[in-house]
DNA sequence: TGTTATAATCGTTTATAGACGATAAACGAT
DNA sequence: ATCGTTTATCGTCTATAAACGATTATAACA
């Protein structure tokens, strides 16, 4: 996957509130963070919250570890900082367009 | 529309290649940027760069300019900046969540 | 007033996303 | 070994997105 496929996957995962309502919770509760706490705050089943979790995962937003039964989701290290860079990159690189 | 839908809005309309290749398009071509300069650029039909550009629009991303029989696209006054903002805005005010 | 060039919109098709309930899988504790 | 808890996956449904060709709208110009 190239930079530019990175950055699209990276911004589509953010286009939903939900997911936007997940990566803030994450965010906030610094690795207090079981499925059951986000599925709690957010007005739709597990299912759903299971599956926009998977996005996130995908497009690298956060990472899961297993913790017995439960899977404790944190953000991935400098996911923001990462994230402007590319936005920056998006202006500054006029080479490869 | 309120600030997370706008972020959102923002960041799904970011979730497209051919989109991120249309703004990087319009960053570099400071102006001289009509619609089929852009259709040139893409592999795709002018009714589809078309729809593309609307919701470039809608999101809040670009603006276009009409110039005769052609329209002329340009970014957003600062919008590389408040998008920053609002992904900054994300982890900061952990209060209205 | 046609004619041409440019861009937007319409109507359609196919693919992907978002949601759910039901079920399966994983594990800790009886 | 079974049970309860937790999370992921499956199958399904509906809605939205992405693409196209065809058509329409706009405006400059002959």
């Amino acid at each position: 996957m190239n930079k530019e496929e990175k950055l699209a996957k990276l911004s589509k995962a953010l286009g939903h509130p939900h997911r936007l309502k997940i990566i803030k919770l994450l965010n906030d509760l610094q690795c207090e963070c079981m499925v059951g706490n986000i599925v709690d705050q957010l007005p739709i089943s597990q299912a759903t919250v299971s599956q926009h979790l998977k996005i996130l995962k995908e497009a690298g937003w956060i990472k899961g570890e297993i913790k017995g039964p439960k899977v404790c989701y944190c953000l991935k290290e400098n996911i923001f900082e990462n994230y402007k860079k590319m936005i920056n990159d998006l202006r500054d690189d006029n080479i490869a367009l």
